[in-house]
DNA sequence: CTATAAATAACGTATTTACGTTATTGATAA
DNA sequence: TTATCAATAACGTAAATACGTTATTTATAG
């Protein structure tokens, strides 16, 4: 990366005249350059492989024909791992941005705005940031929320819990009594009242419900 | 909410310098209302609560003593649940941060910045968007980057994945069966080799992996 | 002080599971 | 074209599971 001198940011985007507004835009500005842009992601890929290339910023469409930006941004991290991307996006794209940060990229601009917006941006990645508009971080934190467990309580006792995180674990009612000092008798009885207070009937549904409902 | 009129604004921070400033601020531009300001969570729940208060904006400091920032959103959140939060963060601090989204915060503002930006998050919340900073964002992302698990891959054919899911599902062998048009002992099999690539030896076993790696 | 709940324990049994072993078909890769 | 693999199917059995039913001890809450 490129602290002292300037930040060496590329452009992959498709539309020929917003590519060209943009890194113009970029030239113009002090303490970054924009040395490459491209057309879609097979031609970035290709050059930046063969010429060994390592922009400090990728700035990278997510609407892209062909491979498109989520798909880009793993294949890119693969030849310039240490290349930043910043995603361009049109509307506010949920799951696509949620693929986005999941594969690694760094910020989200909308492309409406070729304006200092663009500039701080690419300079808060560099400092480690990940800047986004607020209609995105609230896409993505909603989608992120589906993953967060909302955690009911079905009064499970400490003991049940205990033979729960057990279960999870794939040991049988024998493997948990030697575990616990308990008869195998003690055990069963525990899970059948585990079974009921879970609405289930098998330790494979039992294990599922403690899992996606973080009960454990 | 109060869209056509002006903006409710309540401020919850124990810097009473700070406060003053806040609400000052807010009072001088045009659209928003700061009308009532506490310097404790318990006074605010307390008065809110007293007087069937709504506002449309809390901004809430994230550090408060006694019922913290965080806890106080849960707390807020259940008196008036229309209410959009704002929290209000020093440094970045990374589990509180992530905490205040999984109980519902809206945005989080550096306490830095009493500027035009405090305004625009206002106004960006309403609209419903999560104004953030680049900054808090990145921990923001980092933290829930933890709970998307990294899928591995064990090579399960495309009829292997349709059962494991079955079997995530809770399932017995003969339902899976019964529901492919499939004998008994052909799901017998497949569980066998499912269970030979999970490296596992039983499906609650199997039914973990599943969910733990989102293999499904 | 008593009713309730949690933890403990036991017996019996129909069902289900896990796994050793073998085999056919169709598709795909070498 | 031959070999490999995925999907299909079968038989048998020891082990494990799910659940009906009953019972004792010890906290704890009303």
């Amino acid at each position: 990366m490129n602290n002292i001198i300037e930040i060496d940011v590329t452009v992959i985007e498709d539309n020929v005249l917003f590519r060209k507004t943009l890194s113009d835009f970029i030239n113009q500005s002090s303490g970054m350059r924009c040395l490459h842009s491209y057309t879609s992601c097979e031609d970035a890929l290709k050059d930046i492989s063969d010429k060994e290339l390592e922009p400090d910023i990728i700035l990278l469409d997510i609407g892209l024909p062909g491979i498109n930006g989520v798909e880009g941004i793993s294949r890119l991290k693969k030849i310039t791992p240490l290349s930043k991307i910043i995603m361009l996006t049109i509307q506010d794209d949920d799951e696509s941005v949620f693929e986005a940060i999941c594969n690694g990229a760094s910020g989200y601009l909308l492309k409406d705005s070729v304006s200092e917006k663009i500039l701080d941006s690419i300079r808060e990645v560099i400092r480690g940031g990940a800047p986004m508009n607020a209609s995105i971080a609230a896409k993505a934190i909603k989608m992120f929320k589906r993953f967060i467990p909302t955690q009911k309580n079905y009064n499970l006792s400490d003991r049940e819990k205990e033979i729960l995180k057990f279960l999870v674990e794939g040991l049988s009612k024998k493997q948990i009594a030697e575990k616990l000092y308990l008869s195998y008798h003690t055990i069963d009885s525990h899970i059948r009242k585990i079974y009921e207070k879970l609405e289930v009937h098998s330790g494979s549904r039992a294990v599922a419900k403690a899992l996606k409902e973080n009960l454990i």
